[in-house]
DNA sequence: CTATTTTTGGAATAATCATTACAAATATAA
DNA sequence: TTATATTTGTAATGATTATTCCAAAAATAG
């Protein structure tokens, strides 16, 4: 193909700017911020990227759904899918503190952007709601095969686990603290032994 | 006393302010909305809060702090503290669609906060730790009457319902509705009947 | 009435923001 | 070579930001 290469490759860059986004939230990151981070100027941003900063966002929520995709696919191969959905959770825990301050850039943008962005704040909470139909699938299975013993209807479940998934990643900011949270972790998984 | 007299309350006036950094959030809210919203113009604004925006926000945390205390006092002049604990849960699932989606101004200001502003950042902080003191305080004392049956030491149960908060504040953005959160809710507090 | 003090609204300021314009650089195709 | 296509970095651009400045307004004190 004609034309001067890029240096960058667009992976590398969404990558990059996630990496801000997910600290500093939508607003408080500039388009500087993301030019010196990514090594990327103005220009090659927005030649890559035509819809500049926000689609450079979205890009960051989409790497987020193909991380809930291949979650999915371990959850399909796994024979024990309640244990990877529990180990998933205890592993929280195991974060380093940058980590737990970020939290979650789903939660956080659903925080940030609702009243702000209509669409942005859309894809984060569609993002959120795919993940609670997840879990609840899990759940369903495993009280089908048995594996759950509780008889809360599966969505109830499902919900329970979303909202305590919004839960730990502001007590992870409070507390980032191994011990603290895998004790919190392990006693709320109780409700789907 | 000299001087021109003020037309604006202060108080009304980070009633005001709050109402609009409760929807939007710090940085998404400029002062010409505050100035709007108020109609005190930037002049007024800053004379009557030397620190400007920051300081009208910081006025906004307050004001919650304040709302803490009242509860605090109730807590107080209460036989049954923890049946005025699971009010106050359950309370949240009647509230309108609108509140729901504005969740809760001290969790998220911890959210959008962090790595932003540490100042207002600890300050929310703060004040989602002393609403955890809290309630392990009511649950402590319950503990001792007999009145929660639960052997999870206080504190860990304290801890559980500060991540149930900040969770549910998360929920009902995504179910903005009475009978998904009541349950929800309900299945929630079973951990400190 | 006069001097003094404070508040007010809005205009000025200076910084920063996202975005666009553009010329130089660097590749391919013919 | 030459024409064409694409990327790149940087310099405009114009909007918006938080804050400051300031003169007019409106009160009190003497």
């Amino acid at each position: 193909m004609k034309g001067r290469p890029n240096i960058h490759r667009d992976e590398e860059l969404v990558r990059k700017a996630q990496q801000l986004f997910w600290e500093r939230g939508y607003s408080a990151t500039s388009l500087s911020d993301l030019s010196k981070a990514t090594g990327a100027g103005a220009g090659s941003l927005y030649n890559t990227f035509k819809g500049g900063k926000k689609e450079l966002f979205r890009r960051s929520l989409q790497q987020r759904r193909e991380a809930l995709h291949a979650f999915e696919r371990d959850v399909e191969n796994s024979d024990n899918p309640v244990a990877l959905l529990k180990a998933f959770f205890l592993g929280i825990a195991d974060a380093d503190t940058e980590a737990h301050l970020r939290g979650c850039i789903v939660a956080n943008t659903v925080v940030e952007m609702t009243f702000v962005d209509r669409e942005l704040e859309a894809e984060a909470m569609q993002l959120l709601q795919d993940t609670e139909a997840l879990y609840t699938t899990i759940i369903r299975d495993a009280q089908k095969k048995g594996t759950i013993k509780s008889r809360q209807p599966a969505d109830v479940l499902g919900k329970y686990l979303i909202t305590f998934w919004c839960g730990i990643n502001s007590l992870r900011r409070i507390y980032p603290d191994r011990d603290i949270l895998k004790q919190q972790i392990a006693l709320q998984l109780q409700m789907i032994d």
